[in-house]
DNA sequence: GCGCACTGTTAACTTATTGAAATGCCGGAA
DNA sequence: TTCCGGCATTTCAATAAGTTAACAGTGCGC
């Protein structure tokens, strides 16, 4: 359903974000929000947008709400394997394949805006920053799944858990979303042990650890994080992947 | 060094990678063929031809021999975060971000190519269909990063070995290197553990249970897959990920 | 109010995986 | 040939993580 008040302001996010890839000509700046704001859509909570397997034909970028990245293995174990926040795009050229090879749901209600296949081709052709930035958006997605590898195959437990928060902090914290230093965790134990490759019964062990150690505090679907840079060097942390300043 | 003999031959994998991803026009097989053939390089077994925070500026295209993707943490735990075999591409449009977040290295000798940035640039501006190709190589690079998290993740290390097994075949057969039922193994058991986030010793016990299992042969560097489709169910594997098929 | 589903928490126990160390097997260098 | 280093293999004890099950808090519908 189409937002009935279309806002400026809600598609700012993801102008924001492209714009720190690679800064935006005016024109690509007005063309986007344009075509943004045309395709604002909304999703509850707990809702597959897209299921493996399905056909593609549209760009879905998100102004709001927190979505993941899963797979699953036939008998129904289950790997997130990324999140994503306001500012990110979902499947940016991904429909230059033939299917999608996992799903995406949303884990809060959510607003995105789709733009359907033909008018992003056509958005992308008549700019090229644009066209740059969201090339940039998809290496990044790359980057930081490479970096969920790493954390998945070498990290234990603790450190692992620990480089989630560090990065789920790192990547809200541009839109917004970081409020000192502390942010909504909507999800629950279940999602973060999918997205760390644990037991939800490990997982919850492994967060009592970094209660005790004082490192964060996690209440009330609050993640307040004490000591930040205690937290990345337990996490062996290292943000440059994210890419989250403007290279010169 | 540049190659003494240049022979058309040898960059063909490239060609025929990309032409399953994405018909190319006889002018742009025409073209990358060219550029290929000005810049083929090689390389011994075990030199990183780039790494972490490295700037990039150049594609690189491997015609033999194979490489891997991989991250350390400053403890030295390392992980192998993708393998690179014959016809896949490096990094193309890596050099839209400004450093490199992972390194690659050979894990044998190794011939490929490089292709300058401006000289890149050019050539997927001259054709539309190239470019497209391109894009969806990483496209579908970013897909097998995703099913090794799932592996990673929540595959037990016996699956998990033959899911890797499985890809590897299925990864090295349309470039005509599996025999039959077989194909090499130049890595070592270590580099097989940080491809599958296990200790060396635990992956050698899961080999000699694979072994046991008779469901694979590995012995003298060479990979034998007694029963594919068995290894496969063992594995949880499915293809689709690989987009081995041109869609139509 | 009551029951119910979902979530978080904890315990006890089992299993998977790691780590250190020793052994043997090559193949290459001297 | 001999020595040596890299690699595969095995053992054993130690530890990390999974499994099952129970229980408590919370919010929700009725």
């Amino acid at each position: 359903m189409p937002l009935s008040t279309p806002d400026r302001s809600q598609v700012e996010p993801v102008i924001r974000r492209l714009n720190v890839l690679r800064p935006l000509s005016t024109e690509a700046r007005t063309l986007l929000e344009y075509a943004m704001l045309e395709g604002v859509q909304r999703a509850g909570s707990g809702e597959d947008l897209i299921s493996e397997g399905d056909a593609v034909d549209s760009v879905r970028l998100v102004l709001s709400g927190w979505l993941c990245r899963y797979k699953t293995l036939e008998d129904g174990r289950r790997q997130i394997v990324n999140f994503l926040f306001p500012g990110e795009s979902c499947d940016a050229h991904a429909f230059l394949l033939s299917v999608m090879d996992h799903s995406i749901a949303t884990m809060t209600p959510v607003i995105y805006t789709e733009i359907k296949r033909a008018r992003f081709e056509g958005l992308v052709a008549s700019d090229r920053t644009l066209a740059e930035a969201f090339w940039c958006e998809t290496l990044v997605n790359s980057a930081i799944q490479r970096e969920w590898a790493i954390n998945l195959g070498r990290r234990v437990a603790f450190e692992r858990v620990a480089h989630l928060f560090c990065e789920i902090v790192e990547r809200l914290r541009p839109v917004g979303m970081v409020d000192g230093n502390s942010c909504v965790m909507p999800v629950t134990q279940m999602d973060l042990a999918d997205a760390t490759g644990l037991s939800v019964v490990h997982l919850n062990r492994t967060v009592q650890e970094l209660r005790a150690s004082g490192l964060i505090v996690l209440r009330d679907r609050t993640l307040t994080i004490s000591d930040l840079d205690a937290l990345k060097n337990a996490a062996l942390f290292s943000p440059s992947y994210l890419q989250l300043y403007r290279r010169d």
